[in-house]
DNA sequence: CTGAAAGCGCTTACAG
DNA sequence: CTGAAAGCGCTTACAG
């Protein structure tokens, strides 16, 4: 059977299609006999409006955007993208927007039109856009920054006029960090930190340098390595510092995953943590609270941090602005794979 | 400045909004010299069509509908939903359509029109939708059976006239697990089943009876119980067990989650793993490698799950019909939590 | 309070 | 090969 439009309402209640958009639509300027005939029409013709006719003539399509960067056949880079999806969903249906999943590597490019974050967008009518995953050098981001629309991004700012950028303060995470070992009586601390097209590895490596100095640890630049928030990746960092003549006592991770790699290699080095080496990292993955000894790490709030890029975004929709960074909270996790340095 | 459309396009190239849309869209009837005028205005004025409209023109949005429900705040509740949207997005993207992921719960639903999976289908003129996250009980299931779009769902089988069931085979893998640990030399095996809302939950208990058959295992009704899928709910269970008399000596779970709560009882317990009670959980999830021991379970290719709604979708979309049941590679992940049983 | 008319941006027979 | 016209399903001034 055809899907009922309001023209087969117009019909059945015997008024025009005018009305019955109006009636349908609540508009005040409805008799509430008429009303009534039209709800009763539509419910009898079980009768569902079209979002594309309506989205098309009120020029807002009632959907926003995300952009869920930097996946693979593991899913998504970001270890909690479920839950940041599932705060904003529940935050943006809430309010009657729907949410367009948009993927970029797969997209039908033809040459014509290399398909672009912003060109989706724009295609797709979107009234606002959430990105998580992007990373610095990313070629979008110079096109990003002449779009008018609201934006959004988790843990990477965007140039874009309108952009909020939601994360966790990174830097005094950090510091905290650094002044839980320092308290335990550390003095060699060592940094695994992400790659550079993180923006959050700026900041956690700002805190790690502003934690130590206000501990009064010196930082050799040994001690402070790049890596890539992944196992393997803390794997070989570590093997990288504890070849060193000199061992740090505690090393911080700026991922969970690196973390991780870290034990594999304290394991294979023979140090007991957090007897010979302390460990702290970032995230508070699943898998933190599990591992033998539990993982101190820093703990985000992932749901939070997708409820508050949805209400920026709701704030920008609304108000025309919102500010241009959020931050969400987040807490030290202690758990047993810190103590006291060896004598 | 307001957004090209092909009046635009027409005003600038010379020519109707017809030819344009013949021109861009690449229809044979158009001579070259007119095709590339019209292409060559499209890019000056960064033209980008609108889908809205071309979805209602044509009659087909270009969208499928992505329902992953049974979602908290802390994500989704399948543990490898960003792999499986990860397959999906790949697959669905490169064929051109586009996902709206729709989330139920805080709905604006008005009394008059309780929102639906259905309705909101057929607002947004998806053309077809994938489930994830349904349990069997869910009231929409009925709804569900007269909908004649291209449905495909995981983990559950739906009434729909055009509906793919997409899974691993849970009867073969459970009946592999239970001879695997027979081969050990275990003739007490428990099993700790997830909720039966859980349409593979009774998937896996028939795998588990026919499998303790074949290898001429009795099945206690006490060591066949009924659980949740997670953490609390399988240390619970497994309490339950290891309180009896007559104590298994390997337990079979339906999830990772469940079997590390049997850790965590067996722990309390005083029991060591695999010394004095083998585990085997389901799924695979990222932290069963990391536990202690690594933890022996059903690996189920998740991207693949992802990858193969996709292709059953697509199918449906292009032939009008799709098989209606497909299953996904899995193995035995063999890892150290299962040895043969105390003498 | 109601409805005729125009229009959102596009595509598609159809006539020339 | 090109374009005038109709129409997808809806909303919104505007006139009555």
């Amino acid at each position: 059977m055809r899907r009922a439009t309001i023209k087969d309402i117009a019909a059945l209640a015997g008024v025009s299609t005018a009305t019955v958009s109006k009636a349908l639509n609540n508009k005040p300027d409805v008799s509430e006999a008429t009303r009534a005939r039209v709800w009763e029409a539509a419910r009898a013709l079980n009768y569902q409006p079209n979002s594309l006719a309506r989205g098309l003539v009120r020029q807002r399509s009632g959907t926003v955007g995300l952009f869920f960067l930097d996946r693979d056949t593991q899913g998504f880079s970001h270890p909690f993208a479920a839950q940041v999806i599932s705060g904003l969903l529940d935050t943006l249906t809430t309010r009657g927007y729907h949410c367009l999943l948009f993927s970029t590597p797969g997209n039908p490019a033809t040459p014509e039109h290399p398909v672009s974050y912003l060109n989706l967008c724009r295609q797709w009518q979107v009234e606002g856009a959430v990105f998580m995953g992007l990373q610095l050098g990313d070629p979008a981001l110079e096109e990003l920054a002449q779009c008018e629309l609201p934006l959004v991004s988790i843990d990477v700012p965007l140039p874009a006029p309108r952009a909020t950028l939601v994360t966790i303060d990174n830097r005094r995470a950090m510091e905290e960090a650094v002044a839980y070992l320092a308290g335990l009586g550390h003095r060699r601390l060592a940094f695994v930190n992400g790659h550079m097209r993180a923006f959050v590895s700026q900041e956690r490596l700002e805190g790690f340098r502003s934690g130590a100095a206000k501990a009064g640890l010196p930082v050799p630049e040994e001690w402070v390595v790049i890596s890539d928030f992944t196992e393997p990746g803390g794997y070989r960092a570590t093997w990288g510092l504890l070849r060193q003549p000199q061992r740090p006592t505690a090393v911080l991770y700026a991922s969970d995953l690196m973390a991780i790699g870290g034990y594999r290699a304290a394991q294979e080095a023979g140090l007991a943590i957090p007897r010979d080496l302390s460990i702290v990292g970032f995230d508070d993955i699943d898998q933190a609270g599990q591992l033998d000894p539990p993982l101190t790490t820093i703990h985000q709030e992932r749901y939070e941090l997708g409820r508050s890029a949805a209400r920026a975004l709701l704030e920008a929709l609304d108000h025309g602005a919102s500010p241009a960074r959020i931050q969400v909270p987040w807490w030290l996790e202690r758990r047993a794979s810190c103590g006291p340095p060896a004598a």
